[in-house]
DNA sequence: ACTGGCACTCCTGGACACGGAGTGCCAGAC
DNA sequence: GTCTGGCACTCCGTGTCCAGGAGTGCCAGT
């Protein structure tokens, strides 16, 4: 494959997003300085397309590049613009001012949307990736306990723990001192063989309220395993008629299932940097003509995704350099917090 | 104004709803039972286009109904049709699964999408509506404190803490017991005083601590405007064809904005049991061709209020039927969680 | 006060022609 | 061998025209 072929091809990608049309071999020989002609370009043109990177959406169209030609672009022809140092700025201020973790998500799915002009998804940091920093019971009524669990990624879970018999206000600290002490600062992936034998180490008389604390604790904190996910820039789909293929509407659908947006964030066992899904190489049907851009971040390891959804003809280079630049900042601000 | 021409209004009405598709005077005279001609209708058509009720899209084509046809509708016409058995079990089923206040909003506002099939507002309970169940302190490091506040509706706040001293275990405890006595069961409106006083109550060389924890509680707790807000059933928009006279994108954008959706909520100080508002009736400008039905919810008093968003022509007795149905359902549950 | 009839308006959809853009290919030049 | 200019061809998008259909307003008659 020629040097020439390639750059024919980054002519087109980079065309082709700017002005979302078909692009014809004159205007690449001339907004291009190629130093060849027309003729010569619509030469390689055919070979492109007899190689599967481009193609033409009738006979007489101009070419438009295919999910293999984004993806050739995306590995070995797009540079990642770094963003500017006045949207550095601007990018850290504004996640740094977040006040807890619930603001620091918010804010950052409202970052990435407005930086990419597209529409952004983060995942809550994933609790069964994060530890244990506090338990704490609130006595509501002397049968009804309030359990609230702090992990060390500052967020927070609370549940309802309706105990069998009623508990003196020592009763509740002597708990809280027990869960604390075999849980804080332990994975929890680590939990349930903890919490296992946590009713065995409570004083007799409180045995069975411990229990029922160990089952609560198991069931609808520890071993949850369904994730939040924030979404953001919805408005973006319909940018200068993106209005993605068909309509709009599986697009919209999906994007409020939160099982389908963790699937787009990719199997959190993926822990790569930084992942570009280009048209069919994405699992999710519905998004078979759209590019997800996504990374993972994390204090140290990862404990969650984040990243954008667009139409296959996006600003590689630009949404590439923010989705990063977003996570690594919001990994500091982890690691601050920590 | 004749008894059958509200009946010709309430046949446009209806059978606009379902076709979407002016209806003409043949059709109303035939589908509705009236007794009469079509051109006894066309007259009465003509009176109610002359009294602003209904308009032609085009000289040669059926009458649709005007927002102050609409208000005519619901306001003397449109008998609500009350939820079905089997759907108000399933309401109440699948409410009363919810785990946490979080679980119950935002199990709600799905709830209200796919019930009305239209796009779905719910607010979190208003902090400044709420009262103090328990303030917790958890401390982090030596000078660094969480706050965890809870609500009787169920709401949880929590805030980092910088404290200018290194504090004991101890500590940590008298100031917990401290704000727990002085807040615990007060309304959020009444708290400012009460925190005003508070450092004043410490023991002396707490002081300080106590005044750093009273400027969080007070600035980024109690005196905190922002309201949440969930939103479902955005699919929903593009159901057949709404799309919403010009395009979507308004519409999306707004949805996103908090402050916007607060005002379509209405109005905080609105008491209303059930609010429709029609076209213009909406303050909010880029909702001047939808309708809003909201309606307000909370245990006893209202602390937040709920609704749907959907084009004028929909349909008004069911979609009234089920806002006013969850909001009472949401209501119970949080009436029994108090 | 209601009805049937009639002329009129205007939208909708299909058919058709035409200009433009872009291609593929070929013969010739370097 | 590689590139270039030229030419015929294809196909899309647009505009125009026309016929059909739906619905109205009005009028005269019951």
């Amino acid at each position: 494959m020629d040097d020439r072929k390639l750059e024919v091809l980054r002519a087109i990608v980079e065309d082709y997003v700017a002005t979302q049309e078909p692009v014809g071999s004159k205007a690449v020989a001339q907004r291009h300085s190629l130093g060849v002609s027309a003729a010569t370009v619509r030469n390689d043109m055919a070979y492109l397309e007899e190689a599967g990177y481009i193609q033409q959406p009738h006979t007489s169209a101009g070419r438009i590049p295919t999910a293999k030609g984004y993806r050739l672009f995306v590995d070995r022809l797009g540079k990642i613009k770094p963003l500017s140092a006045a949207e550095r700025r601007a990018v850290h201020r504004f996640l740094s001012e977040a006040i807890d973790l619930d603001d620091v998500v918010t804010r950052t799915v409202r970052l990435l949307a407005q930086l990419t002009h597209q529409v952004a998804v983060v995942q809550y940091p994933s609790l069964n990736r994060s530890s244990v920093r506090h338990l704490e019971l609130v006595s509501l009524t002397p049968t009804r306990l309030m359990l609230v669990m702090i992990t060390d990624t500052g967020r927070v879970e609370q549940r309802y723990v309706e105990v069998p018999a009623e508990l003196t206000e020592d009763d509740v600290l002597d708990l809280r001192r027990l869960v604390n002490e075999q849980l804080q600062g332990k994975a929890l992936a680590d939990a349930p063989r903890i919490i296992d034998g946590l009713a065995g180490l409570a004083r007799p008389e409180l045995r069975a309220t411990a229990s029922a604390l160990a089952r609560v604790l198991l069931e609808s904190v520890v071993a949850r395993t369904e994730e939040r996910v924030a979404v953001a820039g919805a408005a973006n789909l319909t940018r200068n008629g993106n209005f993605f293929a068909g309509s709009l509407r599986p697009i919209l659908e999906a994007l409020e299932e939160e099982v389908v947006l963790m699937q787009l964030l990719g199997r959190a066992d993926s822990n790569a940097l930084l992942t570009v899904r280009i048209g069919d190489e994405n699992e999710v049907a519905d998004f078979r003509e759209a590019t997800v851009v996504t990374a993972g971040y994390g204090p140290g390891s990862v404990v969650g995704h984040m990243g954008v959804l667009g139409p296959t003809r996006m600003d590689y280079p630009g949404t590439i350099a923010a989705v990063r630049a977003v996570a690594r900042y919001v990994s500091e601000i982890l690691e601050q917090n920590r």
